[in-house]
RNA sequence: GGGCGUUUAGCUCAGCUGGUUCAGAGCAUCUGCCUUACAAGCAGAGGGUCGGCGGUUCGAAUCCGUCAACGCCCACCA
C-alpha cells in the first residue's frame, strides 16, 4: 500500500463512494422479511439551503440509519421537502416585487405559476447538499408536501375531519400578520419582552368636568374604543356606574362597564375596551354586547372606520396621536413600561389581533390518545424533560387555526353556494353533487360555486408526513404502510415540538390508531462558540459545504457529533471538525502501517499472542458499551468510546505491541488477526464516518463489485476475557512508569534499561513490558539498588537501576513526599475503621474494601521506608 | 406570573438507585521528542475544596431545604 499518501484526502474518495452506493442501490428499501427500521426526514423547506442545524440533525439520522442497516435491519430513510407555504410565498412575492410585479396584480393561477417556477429553480438544492454529507436516504422515494399523493392526502383528511364535525368555520380573534396578510396559528407568534411606554390618558365623563385616567400601551387603538371597564368592587369608581365617558380626540361617548376581569391594582384600574383589537377586550365585548370597530386595514394601516389618520401606518399613528393628545391636554403622564409583544415567526412583524373568518380544527378530543402515548412512554422522548413541555401544551391546547390567506399551499376544499352556505368535498365533481343536493337545484354548474380562496397551514400537510409518505391516507391498508409504520425514530429540534411532533402524534392516532414513531430524539440548537444562536444577520454561521471541503464530510460529521449531547445546545467550533479530520488521518495512517508490513511464515511471538488476546477483549468491551450507549441515544459518547478505542487502545497500544522490529517481517497469524481487528473497527466506525471507512474497507481485501461496508454487519459481540484486561492494565501502568523514568531522567527511548521488581507480581505480560518499555530484562530482586529510580504500581515497587544517572536528593524527596501522602491516607482509613458506627452500618463489602486499603497502604509504607533507607 | 432545566478542570461535558474505576473524558495548556504509520504526530506532566449556605447520614458531586446566576418553555394583566 505504498501508493497511499501520508495524509487522507477526502475529496478524492467521497464522490466516488457516494456514486458507488447510489449505483448499487444500497440506500433503497422495499418491504421484506427483515425487521424494519425507518426514519422520515423532517422535510426542509423546498427552497431552503443547508445550515448547521440541518448538518447536526441529518448527521444523527444518518448515523442511526447506517447503524440499523449494519444490525441487519431493513433500514429506510425517506427524504423529502416541505412547500413551506408562508416562507416560500414571501420569497416569491419579494422576487416579483423586485421585478416590479405586485401579487395583487396577478390572478391566483398566474401567481402559482411563478411560485412553481421558483420552486423548480431552487427546489431540491438542499437535498443535493445532504448527499455531500453522506446521507443514505432512499432517494427514489423523495417526496414533496405538495406532490400529488401528499396533496390528495391533505384534502382527504380535511374533508374527513370536516365530516366528523372536527373542522368548523367561524369569525374569531386570530393572530394577523400585516406583512404576509394572513392569519397565523398561536404557535407562529413569538412573544418578546420589550421596553415600551404606558400612556395614561384622560377620559372625560360625559356632561361633567371630571375625568378618569386610563392606562394603555397602544394609544392608537383608542380609535376603536367602545367602552371603559372598571372593577365593580373598586371603591374609587362607584360613582361612574351608569355613566358614559368621552374617548379622547375621538369624542365618542362610550359606556362604563363593570367587570371583575379588571385588576384594580394595575395602572389606574380603568381599562379601555377595544373589542376589535385585543383578545380580552373581545371577550368583554361579547359579554356586554359592545360594538366592534375595526380600525385597521389588513396591512396595519388605519382604515376608514378609524375616522382619522386614515391610511397611515399603525406605528406612525402611535407617535402622532400621542402628540395630538398632548396638545389637547389629554395626557396625564407617560411611564416606562416592559411588556410582551407578539411577532410573526416568519415575517418578524408585530402581530395584530384581528377578528376574521377562519377555519379551525377542534383539538380537545383528538389530542387525548396523543397525550397518553407520550406520558406512558409508548412514545419515548429523549431527553425526557420534553415530556413536561409536551404535556403542558397538550393540556392547554386551543383550536388550531388552519386557514391562511395565502395562495401557495393546499387550497381549502370548501365551495360557497350562490344562496349562501357551503359544501366541503374532495373535488369539483363531488362538490357540485353535494351542492345540488343541498340546494335542491339540479341546474347548478361549477361556475355557480365559488371555491374558498384560502389555503391550509403548512403544518396541516406535514402532520401527516409519516403516514402520507407511505400513502397511508389514500390507501390505508397498503403493504408499505403496514410494514414501515410506525416508524422507528424521529430526529428533530425541540423548537418544533408543537408545530410538528405533537401534531404528527395526533394525526397518527386519528388516522392509523397508532403512534407515528417509537422514539423522538430532540437535538440541541447549534450555537457559535460564544453561545450565540447561528444566524444570517450575525454572519456567524459557517457554510456547511465549505466545511465539508475543508475537513471532509467525515471530519465534519465527527465534529458535529463530538459537540452534541442529546437535548443540550451545542457550541460549534471549527476545532471540532479539525479533531474529526485529524482522526480520519489517524485511521488512514494506522492502515498504511498495517498494510505496509512484510508478512512471513514465522512463529507468532509471545508478545503478539498476548496483544491479540488482549485487544480481542478490549474490542468486545467497547462493542458492548457502544451498543448500550446507542440504545440510550448517547451518540456522542458512543463516538468517543470508538475514538478512544481506535486511537489509544488500537493505535497507541496494540499496534505498538505487535509492530515488528525495524526491517523485520510480521508473522502471518498476527497480521491476519490485525486485519480482522481493522475490519471490525472500520465497521464500528462506519455509521459515524461512512466515506473513509468504505475507502479503507475496500482496500483491506479484494471486494466483489457492489459489495460495501454499508451492508456489512457490525462485529459480533463475544465473551470478554477479563483476566487479560486486568493483567494488561497492570502491564500498561508498569510501562508508563518506565517511560516516566525516561522522561524525568532524560533517557532516550533507544537506551535499553533493566527493570527490577521488589516483591511479587504476575509476570504473564513480561514480553509486552519488555518490548514496549525497551528493557533487556525484568528481574525479581529482594533489595533495592541505591542507584535506581523507583515507581509503584499497586502495592508493588519497581525500580530502574540507573548507575551513575541517579539524583539521590531528588529521588529521596519524591519518596518522602509519597510516604507522607500514604501516611495521611492510612490515618484516614484507620479513623474510618475505628468508627464503630461505620463498621456496623456500612455494607460488608465496603468495610472489607476499607480493610484492603489499610493493608495496601501499610505495605506501600513499608516498601517506601525500605527505599528511603536504601538511599540514605 | 407559572413550569422546567443547568451550574463539576481554562473550554465542552460524563458521573445511573449515596461507599473500590469518586473526583473522570475529550479538547486546550506545559515539558521533552522530526523514535523506522501519522508533527493533522509520539512520550510524559500539571490542573477542580463538584455555584453559595444549611440539613439528613457512619459516609454527600450524588438525597433534602434555601439562596444566587444563567437558560428554555408556557401565560390575556391593559
Amino acid at each position: 500500500m505504498n501508493e497511499l499518501a501520508t495524509k487522507y484526502n477526502p475529496s478524492e474518495v467521497e464522490d466516488k463512494w457516494y456514486s458507488y452506493w447510489m449505483e448499487n442501490d444500497l440506500f433503497k428499501s422495499t418491504p421484506d422479511e427483515r425487521e424494519p427500521y425507518t426514519i422520515v426526514i423532517p422535510p426542509p423547506n423546498v427552497t431552503g439551503v443547508l445550515h448547521m442545524g440541518h448538518m447536526l440533525n441529518n448527521t444523527i439520522q444518518d448515523i442511526l440509519i447506517r447503524r440499523a442497516r449494519m444490525e441487519g435491519k431493513n433500514a429506510l430513510w425517506v427524504p423529502g421537502t416541505d412547500h413551506a407555504s408562508i416562507a416560500t410565498e414571501a420569497k416569491v412575492v419579494a422576487k416579483l416585487a423586485s421585478e416590479g410585479i405586485k401579487k395583487t396584480d396577478l390572478t391566483r393561477e398566474e401567481f402559482l405559476k411563478h411560485a412553481w417556477e421558483w420552486t423548480h429553480k431552487h427546489g431540491g438544492i438542499i437535498l443535493e447538499q445532504l448527499k455531500k454529507l453522506g446521507a443514505s436516504c432512499d432517494w427514489s422515494r423523495t417526496a414533496f408536501t405538495m406532490d400529488e399523493i401528499r396533496s390528495e392526502s391533505v384534502i382527504k383528511v380535511f374533508v374527513d375531519l370536516y365530516n366528523k364535525g372536527l373542522i368548523y368555520r367561524g369569525v374569531r380573534m386570530v393572530n394577523w400578520d400585516p406583512a404576509a396578510l394572513t392569519a397565523l396559528s398561536d404557535e407562529e407568534v413569538i412573544y418578546k419582552e420589550e421596553h415600551s411606554k404606558l400612556y395614561h390618558l384622560r377620559y372625560y365623563v360625559e356632561g361633567e368636568d371630571k375625568y378618569i385616567v386610563v392606562a394603555t400601551t397602544r394609544p392608537e387603538t383608542i380609535l376603536g374604543d367602545t367602552a371603559v371597564c372598571v372593577n365593580p368592587n373598586d371603591e374609587r369608581y362607584q360613582w361612574l356606574k351608569g355613566k358614559k365617558v368621552i374617548v379622547p380626540l375621538v369624542n365618542r361617548a362610550v359606556p362604563i362597564i363593570m367587570d371583575e376581569y379588571v385588576e384594580m391594582e394595575f395602572g389606574t384600574g380603568c381599562l379601555k375596551v377595544t373589542p376589535a383589537h385585543d383578545v380580552n377586550d373581545y371577550m368583554l365585548g361579547e359579554k356586554y354586547n359592545l360594538p366592534t370597530i375595526d380600525i385597521f386595514n389588513d396591512n396595519g394601516t388605519i382604515s376608514e372606520a378609524g375616522g382619522m389618520y386614515i391610511g397611515k401606518d399603525r406605528f406612525d399613528v402611535r407617535k402622532e396621536i400621542v402628540v395630538d393628545l398632548d396638545k389637547a391636554n389629554l395626557v396625564e403622564k407617560i411611564e416606562d413600561y416592559d411588556n410582551k409583544v407578539g411577532y410573526s415567526e416568519r415575517t418578524k412583524v408585530v402581530i395584530e389581533p384581528k377578528l376574521s373568518m377562519q377555519w379551525f380544527l377542534k383539538m380537545d378530543k383528538i389530542t387525548i390518545p396523543a397525550l397518553d402515548a407520550v406520558m406512558e412512554d409508548d412514545i419515548k422522548f429523549y431527553p425526557p424533560k420534553f415530556k413536561n413541555t409536551y404535556r403542558h401544551w397538550m393540556t392547554n391546547i386551543k383550536d388550531w387555526c388552519i386557514s391562511r390567506q395565502l395562495w401557495w399551499g393546499h387550497r381549502i376544499p370548501a365551495y360557497f353556494l350562490p344562496e349562501g352556505g357551503y359544501v366541503v368535498a374532495e373535488n369539483d365533481e363531488k362538490a357540485l353533487e353535494l351542492a345540488k343536493e343541498k340546494t335542491g337545484n339540479s341546474n347548478l354548474t361549477l361556475a355557480d360555486l365559488r371555491r374558498d380562496e384560502d389555503c391550509l397551514d403548512t403544518w396541516f400537510s406535514s402532520w401527516l408526513w409519516p403516514i402520507s409518505l407511505f400513502n397511508g391516507i389514500l390507501d390505508p391498508g397498503n403493504k408499505e404502510i403496514k410494514y414501515y409504520y410506525p416508524t422507528s425514530d424521529l430526529v428533530t429540534g425541540p423548537d418544533i415540538i408543537f408545530f410538528w411532533v405533537a401534531r404528527m402524534i395526533i394525526a397518527g392516532y386519528e388516522y392509523l390508531e397508532d403512534k407515528p414513531f417509537k422514539s423522538v430524539y430532540f437535538t440541541g440548537i447549534v450555537r457559535d462558540k460564544l453561545g450565540r444562536k447561528m444566524s444570517k444577520s450575525l454572519g456567524n454561521s459557517p457554510d456547511p459545504l465549505d466545511l465539508i471541503s475543508t475537513y471532509g464530510a467525515d471530519g465534519v460529521r465527527m465534529g458535529m457529533m463530538l459537540a452534541a449531547p442529546a437535548g443540550n445546545d451545542i457550541l460549534y467550533d471549527d476545532k471540532l471538525c479539525e479533531q474529526g479530520r485529524n482522526f480520519c488521518n489517524k485511521i488512514w495512517n494506522a492502515f498504511r502501517l498495517v498494510k505496509g508490513w512484510e508478512v512471513a511464515d514465522i512463529e507468532q511471538p509471545e508478545y503478539a499472542k498476548r496483544a491479540t488476546l488482549w485487544f480481542e477483549a478490549k474490542l468486545n468491551e467497547t462493542l458492548i458499551e457502544v451498543k448500550d450507549l446507542f440504545s440510550k441515544f448517547r451518540l456522542s459518547e458512543a463516538l468517543m468510546e470508538v475514538y478512544k478505542l481506535f486511537w489509544d487502545e488500537f493505535s497507541s497500544w496494540y499496534l505498538e505491541m505487535v509492530k515488528p522490529a525495524y526491517g523485520a517481517p510480521i508473522d502471518k497469524a498476527t497480521y491476519l488477526t490485525t486485519l480482522s481487528y481493522f475490519d471490525s473497527l472500520l465497521r464500528l466506525l462506519h455509521p459515524f464516518m461512512p466515506f473513509i471507512t468504505e475507502e479503507l474497507w475496500q482496500h483491506l481485501e479484494e471486494r466483489k463489485n457492489g459489495e460495501s461496508i454499508m451492508t456489512a454487519l457490525l462485529p459480533e459481540i463475544s465473551a470478554i476475557n477479563t483476566e487479560i484486561l486486568d493483567s494488561m492494565n497492570v502491564a500498561k501502568e508498569i510501562i508508563v512508569g518506565v517511560r516516566g523514568v525516561r522522561a524525568t531522567k532524560n533517557i532516550p527511548n533507544k537506551d535499553i534499561l533493566t527493570l527490577n521488581v521488589l516483591g511479587t507480581y504476575s509476570d504473564v505480560e513480561n514480553s509486552i513490558i519488555i518490548k514496549l518499555a525497551n528493557l533487556d530484562a525484568i528481574n525479581a530482586v529482594s533489595e533495592k539498588d541505591a542507584a535506581a529510580a523507583s515507581f509503584m504500581v499497586g502495592t508493588t515497587e519497581f525500580n530502574v537501576p540507573l548507575a551513575n544517572n541517579i539524583d539521590v536528593e531528588a529521588e529521596l524527596e519524591k519518596l518522602n513526599k509519597d510516604l507522607e501522602y500514604q501516611l495521611g491516607f492510612l490515618a484516614s482509613v484507620q479513623k474510618k475503621l475505628s468508627n464503630e458506627r461505620f463498621v456496623n452500618n456500612a455494607p460488608a463489602a465496603v468495610v472489607e474494601g476499607e480493610r484492603k486499603k489499610l493493608a495496601d497502604a501499610e505495605s506501600k509504607i513499608a516498601s517506601l521506608k525500605e527505599s528511603i533507607a536504601a538511599l540514605s
